[in-house]
DNA sequence: TCTATTGATACTATACTGGTCCGGTTAGGA
DNA sequence: TCCTAACCGGACCAGTATAGTATCAATAGA
């Protein structure tokens, strides 16, 4: 049960938090941790990738915090995902076919390329906006 | 990476192995382990809970093996993928929304529940023979 | 300068993945 | 009958990933 793991559960909340913060200029970390009840300590090694892909941007010392760099309707959950899985895949070798000598002709392979293509194009059309809308009907469909 | 694992990969390649044999008697373990490059004695695990699912059905003694136990038609990826894995889902909390106590006001909840229908979906759309086809080329666009 | 807050590492405990090994059971065939 | 091909079941194992902790340095506001 890897592919969703805590990283980019805690990491979208985090991101929904922010939104709903926007305009109170940089909100710290602690003060998010506690109330979605993820451990600051965990929380704060997930915001440096968040913070290295631009999507987050963080200030320094006192009344410093995080702030979204980009409205939150140009960040998709499958942008979130990718930086915080670190892959954007459930399997390597869609990605990298030379990875396995049998690619070139597994018959399954163009079964898992479309189901990765499924999962994309889902998450793509998701964003940080949406999931901030207190009951977003749409994507549950 | 591991909602499609080795498991689901092996398995289903061993399921198309099989329905390409369909009408040989059983097949034995061994001989699709060795033209699939698959380690013996790990498939030989795997063949436990798609027997126990249903799937398959093996004979025992010389001249044992096992053969598909319905048509290729009629066993979609998703379900091989449910038997292997040993769950259909990339989170616990779309299935179980009891094991978090934060699920029933979690913004993000709906969208880990699209993106599962998402994945279902595509996986029941693909049978056996689908995949063991040549070049299928539907379900991957 | 004091203090709140991020930044960067290093460490750890647990579970999962992908295997291997081995002794036992069943049944076809010489 | 007895040999042997094949399945059956479980223990075991090394490597890696996940989730989380701990520590200390850097920075900026009051
Ligand atoms: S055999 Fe097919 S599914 Fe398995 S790793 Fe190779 S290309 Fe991918
Ligand atoms: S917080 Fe939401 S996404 Fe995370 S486990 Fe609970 S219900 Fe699932």
């Amino acid at each position: 049960m890897s592919f969703i793991s805590t990283r980019s559960r805690y990491g979208l909340r985090f991101l929904i938090e922010l939104s709903k913060r926007r305009n109170e200029g940089p909100v710290d970390l602690g003060s998010i941790a506690e109330d979605q009840a993820i451990p600051e300590t965990y929380l704060a090694k997930l915001v440096v990738p968040l913070r290295n892909a631009g999507i987050i941007r963080s200030a320094r010392g006192a009344k410093g915090g995080y702030e979204l760099s980009r409205s939150p309707d140009d960040i998709t959950v499958l942008e979130v995902v990718e930086v915080l899985e670190g892959r954007s895949s459930l399997l390597e070798c869609t990605e990298r076919p030379e990875l396995c000598a049998r690619s070139a002709d597994c018959p399954t392979l163009p079964i898992w390329t479309g189901l990765e293509k499924a999962v994309h194009d889902y998450l793509k059309g998701v964003s940080v906006s949406d999931a901030a809308a207190p009951r977003a009907p749409d994507y549950a469909i």
